[in-house]
DNA sequence: AATGAATGAGGGTTCATTCAT
DNA sequence: TATGAATGAACCCTCATTCAT
């Protein structure tokens, strides 16, 4: 394959390009952040070169934000359609939604970037985050209080359950994709028993029955 | 008379230079992250010209390092001697760290940072997750995992306390200190709800007795 | 039938593409000059893309050279013809022929457009200069010249006409072109009456009768 | 002194350098025009590196705007006190302010130069032509025109002066440049004579007192 | 003949770093 | 010690040109 390659000077793949070029810009991006990538090396790793990136993105900043959004935008699809069809008791269904939250953001490397996009040029992209917020955070934070709010409803929670609490449910998830993002291969964690323990404790808290 | 004055002041910069210029290194690194932080917005910051900064710090890595390092280096200072003298139930004590570390990390303006620029910076600088994981994060999990293990030993805290747990029981603090970097004044969240919520989550969980 | 009508616009086409280039590549040169107008503008221009200029010209030198060729080629091409036939005294032809430059050069944008592209690329282009002083300018000064000799001649004109009159004669027509140029729409004067002082001027000079 | 320079790597010149890169940007601008002109030939010709121009001029555009102002700023300065410092008759002051104004455009490289900066970079640089019609082209027609009208009052000159009459009897000055601007060297005029002529015309035009 | 995706050399601009003062 | 003029490597971006279709 590379050696036709290297005899095609020029490929023309008007459809692929773009795709291509994106997932290089998430690799690279995701390497060095925005700042620090050059754009020859988002280049080299689609396999073009520089000017062929300004045939389909206007600036850096543009093809950053299209690969974000692109990254990010079929992250929330169907996460409301998988809690909708989810059946069985309030605490079945968070116990679903959690899993589910973890598989797609936390134990996908796409998720955790996405989140490390957000923290490291929150600054110099508002939008990425104002996005970020409106489409994805804000929702699952609703879906997830609501859940809680019928739980309560119907007796299964108890009923100290706040407006922050959501987010509280939620923390140890982002913590985890944090934890990978910084420490990388070197987080010896078994994600499983994390997942489980996050869960038991969401559930159940710390006290001993004959604390309370 | 005025020239007294003016060898004083001199005197006293020359003590006080670094500080100042790791200061104003912290404003502009945090602002806009180390890539695309100029030398020269931190010269400008802290009163002094380009060619000061090189006076006491060989690169602009090297400041950086000398920043978060200085910033950081005080941190877990004394949570140890807090938590050692800290007294009273194992409920108390960890309810007393909790608050004591939402001070420190959370709602500082200066820990936050620190865990921006961990996020941030862990790729182009590993030292710096290392040397925090090191002398911070671990240690504190440590702590925390001690007197869990404490609060088990004791029958205060259930049986299914893992390996796991400090990160969970932790994670909530990290989540509001990320919220707080990426939505800024943006936050609309009561922090001191969201410390008795998070508390009250951790030691007695979701379920509704009678669920249990 | 719709095939014929296609082909019929192929073929014409086929004809008309250069004209239509070297049409736009003159109005998008005039705009910007040589350096600063892209190949893409030339093209947009012209309904065509970048890469049919390069079917009927090898670079944009080339493509500049045959354009300011194209439009200054009939420039002097009846001016030999016009003042020849021309009946009269020297003074009416002067006249005529003063009128018709004006008509031919400064009052018609083709015209002033090429003494802009004489000024504006003459080092880069010396062949510009080269080839418009001999096939335009040369040949119009020496008609002139002749002209005035004649007046000189057949003693209609006075007896100091020199070799550098000429020029003088025609430098009022240079001038109208030049400010239109560079004023455009902002230059405030009645072309007419423009021509009529400077023909008054030629012919009468400033002096009143009395102070000769 | 070649060999001190090259044994002093950095000159530190803070005084001169605006000068010496203004100086260059003239000669090189002069050569290719604007838009051809590498910011690196004028750092040559100044004798410093990309980057100084850049400490001294924030854009290749106001560092042409800087020069055009240096070079033509002093153009009108005096002319106007010339004319009225004149003394003489009307024609003897027109006479001497035409010979003035050759001097100063004509028959000076700078003054052609900055003719051909206003006619090349006109559609770019707006402001170039609006500053210098008000600063220098204006009031030069104006002083020109009350001249021209003085004489009219005191009988010396013809009464057919008109608006336009300042224009056409100043015209054969920018030809002039023009032709020298286009031709360089090649251009094969006494200018002595051209002047002489100049003024000859415009004083008693071409009809021989028969004709008239 | 016409297209337009792809190229890559080159230019404007930035900025960490140096060093004479 | 402090300065800031000067440097030059490097980066973003442009655009004339090429060439497979």
């Amino acid at each position: 394959m590379s050696v036709v390659k290297i005899m095609w000077k020029r490929e023309r793949r008007k459809e692929e390009r773009p795709g291509e070029i994106v997932k290089a810009a998430f690799e690279a991006f995701s390497e060095r952040g925005f700042a620090a990538t050059r754009l020859e090396d988002v280049a080299a790793l689609a396999g073009v070169t520089k000017g062929t990136i300004y045939v389909y993105f206007e600036t850096k900043e543009k093809l950053f934000e299209a690969m974000v959004r692109h990254y990010s935008s079929r992250m929330l699809a169907d996460a409301d359609a998988m809690l909708a069809a989810e059946q069985g008791s309030c605490r079945e269904r968070l116990e679903a939604f959690l899993s589910f939250i973890y598989l797609r953001c936390a134990r996908n490397r796409t998720g955790r970037e996405i989140i490390r996009f957000i923290v490291t040029e929150s600054k110099s992209f508002p939008r990425l985050v104002e996005d970020n917020y409106r489409d994805f955070i804000a929702p699952t934070m609703l879906l997830v209080g609501e859940l809680l709010a019928a739980g309560v409803a119907n007796g299964e929670f108890r009923k100290n359950v706040t407006r922050e609490t959501a987010e509280i449910v939620l923390a140890p998830m982002v913590f985890l994709s944090i934890l990978r993002l910084i420490l990388d291969d070197g987080l010896k964690i078994d994600e499983d028993a994390y997942v489980a323990a996050h869960i038991d404790l969401a559930l159940n808290g710390l006290l001993a029955p004959a604390s309370r």
